[in-house]
DNA sequence: AAAATTCATTAACCTGAGTTAATGAAAAGG
DNA sequence: CCTTTTCATTAACTCAGGTTAATGAATTTT
């Protein structure tokens, strides 16, 4: 399935701190992430950056509230790293789910599995403290915290930098 | 496609307090809500509850976990008020999405919207404080808020009935 | 190399949510 | 009809996270 994107798309490289797109925007495009990291994240009016996810290689991001409401993206995604993307636009996207069944299939798939991913981090928002959050994350994803700055990572557990550092502090994990 | 799963499933009536499921079993039926409301809802070890969702007439509930994994249902879902469901077995579910386009393409579009509910429940639960959720909540479900109870929508908002009840003291809407 | 910027940490203070418990009202059960 | 249970509110207290500001280290820019 890979393949038909990859005749569809464009590979494009994005050095760190530059935008795949942003909040506002009108851009329905699909981008895998085939080496790198980025982050999507929200601004809201009074200046204040709350992060969604972060996306690595083999991974892939997209604002569906563009790709499939044609409207615009609620978010932006940064490059954290130079990363190497392939961009598959959007009518191509659509054109290739409605006439390849196995296309299709596969984007069915992408789709369940980007829900349960949803819902785990819905749960976490709702149910966990900040602390817990906190080590769930990192147990879950140890090697991705060492390319993080605290300052993300808090704003990916919806907390500030003060309050990580020092749950941090409380836990015996500064310094490492 | 409403017409292959009335033919697919079964209505059963759940009074107010029966439970359609429970977080641990195995499940993987999809669920219509014809008339009702019921809540789904998370329990942690130490007995706190967390929900998830409430799902009113005209939509419906299931675990994607159970249905498309195989697995436990990690949420209970129990009935506010005697609702009356339609039940459809998990593997008619499956075969239906397999072999009848049409209702795979509503599937599609019924998993899509669920995405789109749960980015928006996500940017609430990351990016709002407590009372800016309830004022979301309060202006988006105004009828459904008539129905439930304090506890309910407090435990819906991540707080506790104690701080909902503050906030609504705060906000002037006690004694409505 | 020097200057400027970014980053993580810490301190001090404030605020809002959790906890426990008490109260009264309403609903449910016998 | 009376008792019991559930529900919403309030008070008192505690505590974790937000805010602001200062510091020093590390990075980047010039």
């Amino acid at each position: 399935m890979i393949d038909q994107f990859k005749n569809a798309g464009v590979v494009r490289f994005f050095p760190k701190g530059s935008f795949l797109f942003r909040q506002g925007d009108k851009v329905g495009n699909l981008f895998f992430i085939q080496t790198g990291l980025v982050k999507a994240y929200y601004e809201t009016i009074d200046g204040k950056e709350f992060i969604k996810s972060f996306v690595g290689e083999g991974e892939f991001i997209a604002s569906m509230q563009a790709v499939v409401a044609d409207s615009t993206c609620s978010f932006s995604v940064l490059s954290l790293e130079a990363s190497q993307v392939l961009e598959v636009p959007q009518q191509a996207l659509l054109d290739l789910v409605s006439c390849d069944a196995e296309v299709a299939w596969s984007v069915n798939k992408m789709l369940l599995a980007l829900s349960m991913k949803k819902e785990r981090r819905e749960y976490e928002l709702l149910c966990m403290s900040p602390e817990a959050r906190y080590l769930a994350f990192y147990e879950r994803e140890f090697e991705l915290i060492e390319r993080l700055s605290q300052n993300d990572i808090a704003r990916y557990l919806g907390i500030t930098p003060v309050a990580l550092s020092r749950i941090r502090k409380r836990l015996g994990l500064q310094r490492t």
